[in-house]
DNA sequence: GCACCTTGATGCAAAAATGCATCACCATAT
DNA sequence: ATATGGTGATGCATTTTTGCATCAAGGTGC
């Protein structure tokens, strides 16, 4: 059995077509079926139903992706142990991080670790989903929650505080929200369930319920944006909607407030590049 | 990185030169060297250092060789599990045991599921030492220890009474051995200690320290040999010794036993083709 | 009903990997 | 010294794999 083999057909569960899977692995879609023909023939088992709405895992097939994602798990551990033992100031490090985060100082910090080290290529990975690192989706995240995997390192950079604001157009229309009534009968912007359950159906501590929900988006910069322009109400950080002369801050006594981590794979601790990024990100935060 | 070569990688770690490991693969030595350097220049680091005496792990090595371990239990689970699936009667079963219990009755099963199941090929591999039913060296094994392995299934077959053998010849110079006496003065055959660490320096239940070791063997076809040959004393099968007219049995009261396993992997335990062997074996124990 | 988009399959030429043969090298034993 | 049996590296012909282009099939929306 060619192992490789096993990379492919997990991008094929994954991706549920040839042609999916094959833009996930940057080869042809040909390649992605007859890959897979091998491996089926090899192990004399179905893999897939191939269905009109896309290739379909067999029990077989099920039992064998949970062994393809052991193998990748394996797979992805050597990697970031070569990284993790690479002294050399070169090479690739991938940050992801949220729009906000990124305008606000991850950005420069790439541009003096760039400056530092010019053989360092960077790919910053601005997502409103986590990314995940434990899966190599990127070396380094900066982002507002803690991670829980013991495998990771966080580090703390900043605490920010958030507050609740509007448009000055919009209080205008609509009046200063009452307190205590946890905005019931205005209208409010907020992320995405996807983008983070943690703030979904909460503002400032209080429960949504009573509010309407003019808007769902899945960055703080759009967020910022919704508010702007009149949508509704929405929590943004302060650093944020403080500085924004189109703003109006409500509520000022409600401070809710969030950490701000930089969370990297304890095996990339080591690692010569992806620490100059980490170290960067720190100074930058440190010293703006 | 290609996952295949992973494979390869480890192979050189465990065979140590470039040849050993294409002999283990079937692959070409020239394939070998290319297919590590190919991982080394990916992962972007040196695996092993190319001495005289062949390839030695270097400290990232030895963490790599561990992660293409877990791999490798991997891919092996996978390739059980689609075995275990697999409701054909054809293809392949391994089996492994030692050359008395092949002679004795699993050639004999053999021949039954040849018989029955013509399309179903048999690799019957004699060998002393143990074959890994975990790392997928064999299906089937019949032997005299138990596995700890919960992972492994092992079906009890029969059980199997010891004594202790010497030659007409040898008894007729050296004389009846002394009861009581643990053999002083006696010549034994008895078991290298690679084949089972059980037997070795011990025979009958008594410490062998006062005989003298006259051969180690590593077959029990070989222990009989010696014995018939007159080279000292051996702790026979009973099946084996008592029809053997070259050999006397000695201290008759000093009966040990020891039982046989049919062991598989739980994973292969609903592959029609490895459950068809399994059944012949048992099957050929109960009715000779 | 029909255009439209996306799917996977297949033929073919280009590219890549493989095996073979050979070579140089380094031990050890003669 | 010198033969010998082992190692890994390299050039080259062959096989294999890959990507591209094209095709038919099936679903979706108008």
């Amino acid at each position: 059995m060619d192992w490789d083999n096993a990379r492919i057909f997990l991008a094929i569960g994954r991706a549920g077509t040839l042609r999916g899977a094959a833009a996930l692995l940057c080869i042809d879609q040909a390649t992605c079926g007859r890959r897979l023909a091998a491996l089926e023939a090899s192990l004399g088992a179905t893999l897939f139903l191939r269905t009109p709405s896309g290739y379909v895992p067999t029990p077989a097939g099920e039992l064998a992706l949970h062994a393809a994602e052991a193998m990748e798990r394996a797979a992805d551990k050597l990697q970031r142990e070569m990284q993790g033992v690479d002294t050399r100031l070169s090479g690739l490090v991938r940050v992801a991080t949220t729009d906000t985060m990124a305008s606000h100082f991850v950005i420069r910090a790439m541009q003096r670790l760039h400056a530092a080290h010019p053989d360092i290529r960077i790919v910053l990975n601005v997502a409103p989903a986590l990314a995940s690192l434990t899966r190599r989706e990127a070396d380094l995240a900066v982002r507002g929650v803690r991670p829980t995997d013991p495998d990771l390192i966080s580090r703390h950079l900043v605490k920010r505080s958030l507050g609740l604001y509007a448009s000055k157009t919009y209080l205008a229309e609509r009046g200063e929200p009452v307190r205590g009534t946890a905005l019931a009968g205005h209208d409010i912007v907020i992320y995405h369930h996807t983008v983070t359950p943690r703030h979904a159906e909460k503002i400032a501590g209080e429960p949504v319920a009573n509010a309407r929900v003019a808007m769902e988006v899945n960055s703080a910069a759009m967020l910022q944006e919704a508010a702007r322009a009149g949508l509704g109400v929405a929590e943004l950080a302060t650093h944020l909607g403080d500085i924004d002369p189109l703003l109006v801050r409500i509520w000022p006594e409600r401070a809710e407030s969030y950490d701000v981590w930089l969370v990297m794979h304890a095996d990339l601790n080591r690692s010569a590049r992806v620490r100059a990024a980490a170290d960067a990100i720190i100074a930058s935060v440190a010293a703006p």
